[in-house]
DNA sequence: ATTAATCCCTGGAGGC
DNA sequence: TGCCTCCAGGGATTAA
């Protein structure tokens, strides 16, 4: 599931790949990966003949950079991209075919069809609603420790549900969510405005190290999740608890345990992360 | 303003 | 083998 370091992944890889080509035509064989609703033949009418400039990302957003449009791009859950010659089968999953010059394809694959794509005028993707909701990036030039302080201070939702907020820092999902919590030895289930500061402090450091490090990784690689080179990211093997329940926590051989927080399965060590009142908000 | 619940989708896993 | 149910989950939307 690409989160913000496979989301970047995604974009390096693609970069190389694509900028500077030019698209022909576009197939949009599942509409409704096209927002908003009934803009798919404008949607191909708009791109033919773009030339792909750049592409660049914000959150978990992708957002290819045409010569006269920019193109915000959501993977969501197992949302690809793949560049093949466009004599090349169809998969059953690709949903949007753009056909490039020189017989090749970039082919936009989804099992579940949860992706989104939506076209913009050239230079206004940063005041698209879906943009304007996301919180800095989880970088220590742009996340700052007050601004986040005064956040966390102002929910009562549990700190789980808060790292998922995108409007707070962006590009955090399910596992990284997690593994964070495991680092900063915070019990998922706290509500954010009853964390100390020195929680807040471990909090924050945790969201910038995980992240930094994912990155560096080239993202995890569970179920199906690969680079725009169908490379595997490297992050999985050092994950701490995502996936790991019954199984000994790395740190103190206690048992990984597994609850739903925020809907979401939520992985925590009951030992390391007991931190925040000996987890009442386990029972009931 | 914040929070919780629902929906979109398919494939894989587990039960019988 | 095959049929059924359940689970995975990001974000838009709706409701409270």
């Amino acid at each position: 599931m690409p989160e913000l370091p496979e989301v970047e992944s995604v974009r390096q890889g693609l970069s190389q790949l694509v900028v500077g080509k030019k698209i022909k035509s576009v197939e949009v064989l599942w509409d409704r990966i096209i927002h908003p609703a009934g803009s798919v033949p404008a949607f191909k009418k708009a791109l033919q003949g773009q030339k792909i400039e750049g592409i660049s990302r914000r959150g978990k957003f992708l957002i290819f950079h045409f010569s006269d449009y920019d193109m915000l791009s959501h993977l969501r859950m197992e949302g690809k991209y793949r560049l093949l010659s466009s004599q090349e089968a169809l998969n059953k999953h690709d949903h949007v075919i753009f056909h490039l010059e020189d017989q090749e394809d970039l082919r936009y694959n989804d099992v579940r069809k949860f992706g989104r794509m939506e076209l913009l005028e050239k230079g206004t993707w940063q005041e698209a609603a879906s943009i304007q909701k996301l919180g800095p990036e989880p970088t220590r030039e742009s996340f700052q420790l007050p601004a986040f302080r005064d956040q966390l201070k102002r929910r009562v939702k549990n700190i789980k549900g808060i790292l998922l907020d995108q409007g707070l820092v962006a590009g955090i999902g399910n596992i990284y969510a997690d593994e964070i919590l495991f680092q900063a030895k915070l019990f998922p289930g706290i509500p954010g405005q009853e964390l100390t500061e020195d929680q807040v402090k471990a909090l924050y450091q945790a969201i910038l190290d995980v992240m930094d490090q994912a990155v560096k990784k080239g993202g995890t690689t569970i179920r199906t999740y690969e680079n725009a080179f169908g490379e595997n990211g490297s992050f999985q093997d050092q994950l701490q608890v995502y996936g790991r329940e019954g199984q000994a926590c790395y740190r103190c051989g206690e048992r990984i345990e597994k609850i739903q927080l925020a809907q979401r399965g939520t992985h925590f060590c009951p030992h390391c992360q007991a931190s925040g009142g000996n987890q009442e908000w386990l029972l009931g």
